[in-house]
DNA sequence: CCCAGAGTGTACAAAATGTCCACTAATTCA
DNA sequence: TGAATTAGTGGACATTTTGTACACTCTGGG
C-alpha cells in the first residue's frame, strides 16, 4: 500500500539507469545486496512493479501521430463487448471506460493524419460504437512518468 | 523507421518475461546470442527502445483514480510556461496540447475523488489555466499495451 | 524479556555478460 | 565481375552477476 524512501531510491536508480542491476544498485545506494533483493521482490509481490520488459516508443516505429478519442457506446445484446473489439485494433494503446453513460476514451496512436482517420473508421465499425470524437496530440511537453509520483509516495 | 519480425520477436520475448536477459532470450528464438544483442543496441540506438526500467503501478501506490483532465490555456507573457509549472506536480503523469487553440490534455492520478479535487485545484491554479474539465476513468478494460502495434509494425 | 522482521556481510556454485575472433551469406556499389 | 559492406553464426575467454544459503545484529512490539 504504501512505500518508503528507500524503496523509492531504488525504483528511481533502476527506473534512471536499468541496466546497472541488482549489485550495482545495491552499490550506489549503500546498502546490502539482500536487501534490494528482498525489496524488489516484495514490490513485485505486491504489485507495485509491473514488469520490466523494454519501453518502446511508437513515434520511433513510425507512428507519429497520438490522438485521443472519446466513443459513444450503446452495448448491443449477445454481442461481443466493446471492449473486446476494440483490443484487437493495434493501434489503440488502452481504453478506458469514463464518466457519462456509456463513454469510453481510447488512446490512439497512427503513422499520420490519412492513417488516422483508416483507425477511427475501423473503431467506428466496432458493434455498439455510436460516434466518436477525436482529439489529436500536437505536443506532448510532459511525456509519460511516474518517478515524481514514486517520490511524492516514497519520501 | 522500421523493424523486422526479428525485432518483434525479441521485444515480444522480452516484454513477456523480461528476466530471462539475452542469452536466455537467443535460445529461445533460436539465433546467436550476439544478433540478439546487436539487434537490441540497434533498437535501442534508433529510439525504439527508450528503457528498461521498472513499470509501476500507481494503483499499487494508492492512487487508484485516473482522471483526463482537459485544461484551457491563455498564454501569459513573462511566465513561466504552463506545461512547466504541470510537470512539477506529480500527479500528472504526462500532458499534451492538443488541437483547439489554447488546450492541453493531462493524464492525473489521485488517491481518491477528495484528493482528485486537490489536484485540479493545483491545476487550476497554475498560472495561465483559465478552465479545466474533467473525465474519470471507471475502469480499464483496455491496460496501456504496446506489442500488438510492434507485431504490426514488424510482422 | 523474547520474538519476528529487516538488514548486513560473507560464501559458493552456476549463469550471464562483455568482448574478442574467424568464417559465411547476402547486398551494395564501383 | 569483383570488392566492400553489413548481418549473422559459433566459439572462446575472463569478468561479473545472480541465486541461494548461512550466521549475525538491530529494532519495535507483545
Amino acid at each position: 500500500m504504501t512505500i518508503d524512501q528507500l524503496d523509492s531510491r531504488i525504483v528511481s536508480l533502476l527506473r534512471a539507469e536499468p541496466r546497472i542491476g541488482v549489485l550495482e544498485c545495491s552499490r550506489r545506494l549503500g546498502v546490502a545486496r539482500g536487501t534490494v533483493q528482498a525489496r524488489l521482490d516484495r514490490l513485485a509481490a505486491r504489485g507495485v512493479i509491473t514488469g520490466y520488459g523494454p519501453d518502446i516508443d511508437p513515434a520511433a516505429l513510425g507512428f507519429d501521430v497520438t490522438a485521443f478519442v472519446t466513443l459513444q457506446i450503446r452495448q448491443v445484446a449477445g454481442h461481443v463487448p466493446v471492449a473486446d473489439q476494440l483490443a484487437l485494433i493495434p493501434e489503440i494503446l488502452e481504453a478506458h471506460t469514463i464518466t457519462g453513460g456509456g463513454d469510453m476514451l481510447c488512446r490512439v496512436v497512427a503513422r499520420n493524419n490519412a492513417d488516422l482517420q483508416r483507425v477511427i473508421d475501423l473503431i467506428v465499425d466496432v458493434q455498439g460504437v455510436v460516434r466518436t470524437s477525436s482529439v489529436i496530440a500536437l505536443d506532448t511537453p510532459v511525456p509519460y512518468r511516474i518517478l515524481p509520483l514514486v517520490r511524492a509516495a516514497g519520501g
